[in-house]
DNA sequence: GAATGCGAAGGCAGG
DNA sequence: CTTCGCATTC
């Protein structure tokens, strides 16, 4: 039994399962088979040191992960893994929080908001505060106060004395906490905040939990933030061991506050930590491991660690400069219709690229091609604004208070109540420090609203009442079927015509089958339906499975992490762009966003091609962008370079890409007379480049850019443009 | 007929 | 997600 566990390892890899040190940190590079390894590793603990599973505490960065996990450890150990915790920091932390929600000082039905509600909460506050929302949006205040949250400051921590911009920030704060406090809501990085706050203020809760945990393991740990980080260092009791795993490679979140110093914070904090490096790759060609493995030692304190494989050397990467953005798209689909040709699968492609915007050109052209494809982590099935409308009643009913859900649902689908009535039941919950659901209640019973409005709200107070009256003993799926057909969120969608509608329809009775199926977790003592609405929260940030069948995969570069491909397009690499123009903005910026090519690039099994556009829209705009510097530091005996039109100039300055124009572009991109891409002379104007042209012969007409940045459509006839 | 609400039309874009 | 003209209710 003890060989079958370990027999398929390597000898690192057999190390990192087998350590009996106390503390273990695994740097394991991208391919390394990093989950096989934790996944060992408690199989390992429970078989052979029989330790029990509800001694050990395993950490992952998704729901997803969590569940593969499970699955391959009990595959292995033939049996169930009860008493084990598994699952993400928030889903932990939301278990232990519900546990003790009294001491956690929350209300028992406490509900988790997403990033949505949190935005929706915090645009009234700024209104309601008189601030002016052009200079704090409520992306600022949302991005500020996760910030706080994930450093372990309440809003009373926060120091504004030197710092003036941050007056009104505090003060959102404060009325944030206020009122999610008063609503029984808990947004994500609270939950974290919470539990930790939790465990240092009751020292028998986290003896408790300090005795029960002998084993930590982490996942992702260069992705966590300083509260997870602080999380981990107090759960661990002087018996416990904690095995991290990373890659310093990988740390792509450092936007979110993870900090990649946790790994090095680690081992100063855990002295006996033995680290063991997992270096051997089991999913790269040598060519695309060679070329990622020279990007990434362009960055500055790294721990350390190179990759190798044992597998072939493979194609060389392909380089593509294309004109622009469409003859980006068509490139990569072309590619794709050629590798369909021979051996590969639809499913086998994935299209990674920076910022989700850049997705649109490459669906038109998939679209067009008739190729299909499957956007990997656009809007999430739970974030969907149909299942949030039918969440919320579910939320209302549950707890009378939450705010969010009453504001949300109020007058979804419309019932006649709007800004105005709206605004009035604010105004009198504000002024009785009172719910929104009792202000109405209290409004109504006092004829505090027009005839109209009256009717409106007292339709709506019974409404919720009747089907939370009506359904509470029902099992969930039938509450579920009551509410979206007696709210009327069914009949909504249903009468509308468009496919939008219909996909919304589609989606509502998704809903209905999820919570057919939903099975209650045992160890929960929630209600039903209180139960599935935290699931719900906790999971919405993540994919429906099984559906990539047959699909090319569209993603961004963050959404591909943990993923692997055996065809990667990695599109967009510009100045600007990837790099992001707002990774100059802080420090290690730039180096986060070699991490991110660096996670892209080791996706990839078999193929890799990069692009770049020369002229891009962004916003409407054109842009010329300069290409990216990653691709100056990928050395040239991994690249075939294609594509590249004749020179074209970045306001009149730079010169980049002198290579000829491929036939293909010449032919697609031009209209008998003038390429796209052409330099031009003209006698007015001076001189320029042609990015677009319309008609033929004597009416066709020409865009040009020129130098000075002004961009013209004329008439060729009359303009007499030389070619340069 | 005034007040209020509805739905449609132009912005806006960081993962 | 705001701004606007039109519709609806009392």
């Amino acid at each position: 039994m003890s060989q079958k566990i370990v027999e398929t390892l390597n000898p690192a890899q057999q190390q990192a399962v087998t350590a009996a040190e106390k503390h273990m940190l695994i740097l394991a590079g991208a391919g390394s088979g990093k989950t096989k390894v934790l996944v060992h590793r408690i199989a390992w603990l429970i078989q052979e040191q029989a330790i029990s599973p509800y001694n050990i505490f395993a950490v992952t960065f998704t729901n997803k992960a969590a569940n593969e996990m499970r699955q391959r450890v009990e595959s292995i150990l033939k049996g169930a893994t009860s008493g084990l915790w598994m699952g993400t920091f928030h889903g932990l932390g939301h278990r232990i929080l519900r546990r003790h929600w009294m001491a956690a000082d929350l209300v028992e039905n406490f509900q988790i908001i997403d990033t949505d509600d949190q935005t929706r909460i915090l645009r009234r506050i700024i209104k309601s505060l008189n601030i002016d929302e052009k200079k704090t949006p409520p992306k600022l205040a949302l991005w500020f106060i996760s910030q706080q949250k994930d450093q372990g400051l309440r809003a009373k921590d926060v120091n504004d004395r030197d710092d003036f911009s941050k007056r009104n920030l505090k003060l959102i704060y404060e009325k944030y906490e206020i009122q999610c406090q008063q609503s029984g809501l808990v947004d994500f990085a609270e939950i974290l905040l919470r539990t930790h706050e939790l465990l240092l203020n009751n020292p028998d809760i986290l003896n408790h939990y300090q005795q029960r945990f002998q084993h930590i393991l982490v996942d992702e740990f260069q992705d966590t933030n300083e509260i997870q980080y602080a999380f981990i260092h107090l759960l661990t009791g002087k018996d416990s061991s904690v095995m991290i795993v990373g890659d310093d490679d990988q740390s792509i979140y450092g936007w979110r506050g993870a900090k990649v110093d946790n790994l090095h914070q680690f081992c100063r904090d855990f002295p006996q930590t033995q680290t063991i490096r997992l270096e051997q790759n089991y999913r790269s060609t040598k060519t695309i491991l060679g070329a990622a493995n020279v990007l990434i030692s362009h960055n500055s304190d790294r721990l350390g660690k190179e990759l190798w494989t044992e597998g072939e050397n493979g194609d060389p990467i392909i380089h593509y400069t294309a004109f622009n953005d469409i003859d980006e798209a068509h490139y990569v689909v072309k590619q794709i219709r050629q590798l369909l040709c021979e051996d590969f699968e639809r499913s086998e492609f994935a299209i990674l690229y920076r910022s989700n915007a850049q997705s649109r050109l490459l669906e038109e052209a998939l679209l067009r091609e008739g190729i299909p494809y499957r956007i990997y982590g656009g809007l999430r099935f739970f974030e969907r604004a149909e299942i949030k409308d039918a969440l919320a009643y579910m939320r209302l009913m549950v707890n009378r208070k939450d705010a969010a859900a009453f504001e949300r649902i109020i007058n979804t689908p419309t019932r006649g109540i709007g800004d105005k009535t709206l605004g009035i039941i604010r105004t009198h919950a504000a002024n009785n420090h009172i719910s929104l659901w009792h202000a109405a209640e209290s409004l109504v019973a006092d004829n505090g609203l027009s005839g109209r409005a009256n009717n409106a709200v007292t339709e709506f107070i019974q409404l919720i009442n009747q089907l939370e009256e009506k359904t509470n003993s029902l099992p969930l799926h039938e509450q579920v079927d009551a509410v979206i057909h007696d709210s009327g969120l069914y009949q909504h969608f249903k009468q509308e015509k468009s496919e939008k509608a219909r996909s919304r329809v589609e989606n509502i009775d998704e809903l209905l089958n999820a919570t057919r199926l939903f099975s209650l977790d045992s160890s929960s003592d929630l209600s039903p339906m209180a139960a599935f609405l935290a699931q719900a929260a906790l999971e919405a940030g993540e994919e429906r499975s099984g559906e990539e069948s047959q699909c090319v995969q569209l993603m961004t570069l963050h959404a591909a992490k943990g993923l692997e491909f055996p065809v990667v397009f990695i599109v967009g690499l510009e100045e600007g762009l990837f790099p992001s123009f707002y990774a100059d903005e802080n420090p290690g910026g730039i180096e986060e966003e070699r991490r991110l090519c660096y996670v892209g690039m080791t996706r990839a099994m078999k193929k890799l091609h990069i692009t770049q556009a020369q002229m891009r829209r962004v916003h409407g705009k054109e842009h010329y962008h300069r290409p990216s510097r990653f691709l100056r530091e990928i050395p040239k005996e991994y690249l075939v370079t294609q594509g590249g039109t004749q020179r074209v100039f970045h306001q009149g300055k730079t010169s980049f890409n002198t290579t000829k124009s491929t036939p293909s572009m010449a032919t697609m991109e031009s209209n008998g007379e003038f390429n796209l891409g052409q330099r031009v002379r003209h006698n007015h104007f001076g001189e320029g480049i042609v990015t677009n042209f319309e008609g033929q012969g004597a009416h066709s007409r020409v865009q040009v850019q020129f130098d000075n940045n002004d961009s013209k459509w004329l008439v060729a006839a009359f303009a007499k443009l030389e070619s340069v």
